[in-house]
DNA sequence: GTCTATATATAGATAGAC
DNA sequence: GTCTATCTATATATAGAC
C-alpha cells in the first residue's frame, strides 16, 4: 500500500515495530530495541524503511486500517443489539496489539511532523471513533436515560479496553476475555442495584 | 521529603517537571524541554537535582503523596454514599496533573531502573489503588449484581478518567467535571434502560 | 542560582563491503 | 538483505566562571 517491496522480511520488521510501538510508545522505542527484537543490527533496518518516524507511521497507519475492518466485520456479523456489538468489538480490540488512543495522542503525536499527526488523526477517526459511535447511538435511542455525547462515550469504552489489558492478573482466575466481559457489563447494566 | 534544599525556585523546577512529565510521559520530555519551560538552560537543573531519572521519580512520588492525601480527605469529608464518593474523587482527580496509570505502567517505568520502578508502583498502589478499591468494595456489598473484582473496576475506572481528560471539548458545550460526572452516572446506572 | 563550555552517551541516519 | 564502520544530531551530565 504504502511502499513498493512486499518481501517477507519487511513484514517481519513492520511486525516488530507495531509491536513495540504499540506497547511502549514512540519515543521508549529506539531502532535498536526493534532490530534486536529481529535479532538483526539497526542499520539493516534502514533497507527496509526510510527513517523512524515513516515507520511509525506506517505501523500505525496499517494497524488503523486493520481496525477499520475488523470493527466493520464485527459489527456487520450476524444483526447483533449494540449490548451484543459492544461485547463483540471489546473481544476483537483486545485481541489486537493495543492501540491506546490516549497515548498516542498525547505522547506519541506530538514527536512526529504536523503533516503526519494530522494523517493519523483522520485515521484514527475513520478507523475507531466513527464506527464505534454507531454502537452508542444504538444505545441512546433504546435507552430512556439522558446518556452523554456519543463521542464522549466512545473516548470512555476506548479508555476502559487499555484499563482492561493491564488488569492484574494474578490473583484471579480470569482471562482477559472475560474480565472484559465483567466489565463491559458493568457498562451496560451499571454498578448500583435496580 | 526527599532532598534538603527548599528554596522556591526549586519548587518551580519540580512543578515545571511535573506538569510536562505527566503530560507526554518520561522519555517524551527532555531536560531541555523542562528548562526552556522555566527559561533557564538545561545545565541549570543539575543545580536543584541529581539527575532525570531522580527529577521524575522525586515528583512523581510527590504527585502520588498528594493523590493519596487528597483522595483520603475527599473521601472522607461528610460521609457520602459509594456514588458520591465516586463523583468527589473524579472531581478531584481531574483537579490534578494527569496521573495515567496505564502510560506510566507501561511506558515510563520500563525506561528507569527497577528499583525506582518498584518504589513507584509500590506508592501508585498505596496512593491510588488502595483507596480507591474501598469504594468499589462498598458498591460490592450494596449492590445484588454480581460484579467484577474490586481491583479490576479501579483500573476501569482509572483508565475512564484519563479518557475523559482529552475528551473531545469541541463540539460539545459541557465542561471537564460535567462531561466527567454524566460518565460516572453512565458507570452507576449503565446505558441500558430498566 | 544560573550561566557558558564541554564531556559523554546514545539515537537516528548514511556509506560501502559482502 | 545484512553487515561494519562512521557521521551527525541530540540528550544527559559535568566543570568551572560569574
Amino acid at each position: 500500500m504504502n511502499d513498493s517491496t512486499h518481501s517477507l522480511s519487511r513484514e517481519r520488521v513492520l511486525d516488530a515495530a507495531e509491536r513495540l510501538f504499540s506497547q511502549r510508545g514512540y519515543s521508549s522505542v529506539t531502532l535498536r530495541d526493534i532490530a534486536q527484537d529481529l535479532d538483526m543490527k539497526q542499520a539493516s533496518l534502514y533497507y527496509h524503511v526510510k527513517g523512524k518516524e515513516e515507520l511509525f507511521v506506517e505501523v500505525t497507519e496499517r494497524s488503523l486500517q486493520r481496525h477499520r475492518e475488523g470493527l466493520r466485520e464485527v459489527m456487520q456479523n450476524e444483526a447483533l443489539n449494540w449490548q451484543g456489538q459492544l461485547h463483540a468489538v471489546t473481544h476483537w480490540l483486545l485481541s489486537q496489539p493495543p492501540m491506546n488512543v490516549t497515548r498516542v495522542i498525547q505522547s506519541d503525536m506530538p514527536e512526529i511532523s504536523k503533516v503526519h499527526a494530522d494523517q493519523l488523526m483522520m485515521s484514527m477517526y475513520r478507523a475507531m471513533l466513527m464506527p464505534l459511535e454507531q454502537i452508542f447511538m444504538q444505545a441512546q435511542q433504546e435507552t430512556d436515560l439522558p446518556l452523554p455525547h456519543a463521542g464522549l462515550l466512545v473516548g470512555a469504552f476506548l479508555s476502559l479496553i487499555e484499563g482492561i489489558r493491564n488488569a492484574p492478573t494474578n490473583e484471579q482466575y480470569f482471562s482477559k476475555d472475560q474480565a472484559a466481559d465483567q466489565i463491559i457489563e458493568v457498562l451496560i447494566r451499571g454498578l448500583q442495584s435496580r
